[in-house]
DNA sequence: CGAATTATGTTGTTAAAACAACAAAGGATC
DNA sequence: GATCCTTTGTTGTTTTAACAACATAATTCG
C-alpha cells in the first residue's frame, strides 16, 4: 500500500527486517522505555549510526512496526482487494479484535504512551482499507451524502472501539459474538446512506 | 587455533555467517554437485560476487566448512589445551568417530569427491592438535627419535584410519568399543618411544 | 554435433554500512 | 547542586557489498 516501486538495495532490505526482527524479539523481553538503541543494534548485528539512517528513533521504529504488523496481520485475514460487504466488514471487525487482544497480552501495560501510537496507526490504515472499499460504491453518485470519506472515517472509528472492547474483556467474551452485535449497530446506520443501502446481508 | 586476531569488520562476520549457514542448509536438502554459488547467495541475501570476495569458489568453501565444522565438534568434545595422556587420546578418538559418522549420514555418497577433501582436513587438524600435545613433552630430549613431528602425523593417520572404519561400520559397532581397540594397539607402539613411556594409564 | 542456455569468475563503479569522534541531553549518585 | 555515566543524535571518512557488464567454461537439448 505504501510500498516504493523503486527496487531497494538487498542491503537495505536485510538492514530493516534485521532491526524491526530484533525490536520484536527484544519487546517480548523488556519494556519498550528500557530498550535502548544500542541494544537493538547489538542484537541486528548493524552499527548504531546505521540504525538513524534508517529511522528517527526508537519511536519511529514503534510507529513502523505497528502499521507493519497490523497490515500483516490484516492481509492474512481479510481480502482487502475485495468489495464492501458485511460479511467482509465482519472478517475486519475480527482481525482488528484479534490483532488488538494480541497486542494487549504482549506488550507491558507499563508503557501507557505507546497507546495513542496504535491508535492512530490502527485507525488510520483502518480508514485507507474502508475508503477503498466504499469509494467504487459512490462513483455513480458524486457528491451525496454521506461522503465516502465521512463514512470511512466514522466506520474506521468504530471498528477501532471494537476492536479496543474487545481487547479490554480478554477471553472472556468470543470475538465473534462481539462483532455480530457491533455489525446489528452498524447496519443500521449504514442502511441509511443512500448509496449503499443495496447490500443487505445475503 | 587460525583465528586472526584483527578485529574484522562486521560486515565480514555476518556475510561469512550467512554464506556458512545457507551452505549447510543445502547441503541438507541436495547434493553438493547440484548447488551453484546463485543458490548459495540467493539464500544468503548477499550478492554473487560478494560470494568471491570471501571464497574462491564452492569447493574452498567447502573447505573452509569441514576444517570449521570439524573444530567446532572436536572443541565441544575434547580439551584442547590439555597435555598428551590416554585418556585425552581416547576422548579424541571418540570425538573424531562421532564426526566422521555424521558426515557419513548427512552428505549424499554421490559427491565422492568431497572425500580426499575431508581427508586433508581431519587430517591435518589432527596433525596440529596432536602436535601441540606431544611437543612439550620432547622438550627436554632434543632430536631424539621419534620426533613430535613424525610422532603425530603418524597418530593423526591412525585416528583418521579409526574414525574412517567407525563411520563404515555405522551403529552396528559401539565407538567406545573401537576406541578402546584401537587404543589397546596404539599403547603399544608409543610405549616403546622413549619421550613418553612415561603416560601409562593410570 | 552445434546452438542455446546456464554457471562461473572478474572488473569498475556506485551505494550502504562501519567507525570514530563529537556535543548535548537525561539519570543516577553522593 | 555538582559529578559521573549513559544514551542520544550527528558528521566525515573508510571499508564492504551491490550492481552491471563482460568473457568464458560447462550443460542441456534439439
Amino acid at each position: 500500500m505504501a510500498d516504493n516501486g523503486k527496487k531497494l538495495d538487498p542491503r537495505i532490505l536485510r538492514t530493516r527486517k534485521l532491526i524491526e526482527s530484533s525490536f520484536l524479539e527484544l519487546l517480548e523481553e523488556e519494556d519498550f522505555q528500557s530498550i535502548t538503541v544500542q541494544d537493538i543494534t547489538d542484537r541486528a548485528t548493524i552499527n548504531r549510526s546505521t540504525f538513524y539512517a534508517h529511522f528517527d528513533d526508537k519511536y519511529m521504529l514503534f510507529d513502523h512496526i505497528i502499521r507493519q504488523t497490523f497490515m500483516q496481520s490484516i492481509k492474512s485475514k481479510v481480502l482487502l482487494s475485495a468489495e464492501f460487504s458485511m460479511n467482509n466488514l465482519r472478517s475486519l471487525i475480527i482481525a482488528v479484535c484479534d490483532y488488538l487482544t494480541r497486542l494487549n497480552w504482549q506488550y507491558h501495560p507499563t508503557d501507557l504512551q505507546l497507546k495513542p501510537v496504535i491508535e492512530t496507526q490502527v485507525q488510520s490504515q483502518l480508514y485507507k482499507i474502508l475508503l477503498n472499499w466504499i469509494k467504487p460504491l459512490q462513483t455513480d453518485f458524486e457528491n451525496l451524502n454521506p461522503s465516502s470519506e465521512l463514512t470511512a472515517s466514522m466506520l474506521s472509528w468504530s471498528i477501532y472501539g471494537i476492536g479496543l472492547q474487545c481487547s479490554q474483556l480478554g477471553e472472556l467474551t468470543s470475538v465473534e459474538e462481539v462483532a455480530d452485535q457491533a455489525l446489528d449497530l452498524l447496519s443500521g446506520a449504514l442502511f441509511s446512506s443512500p448509496s449503499i443501502e443495496s447490500l443487505e446481508v445475503a
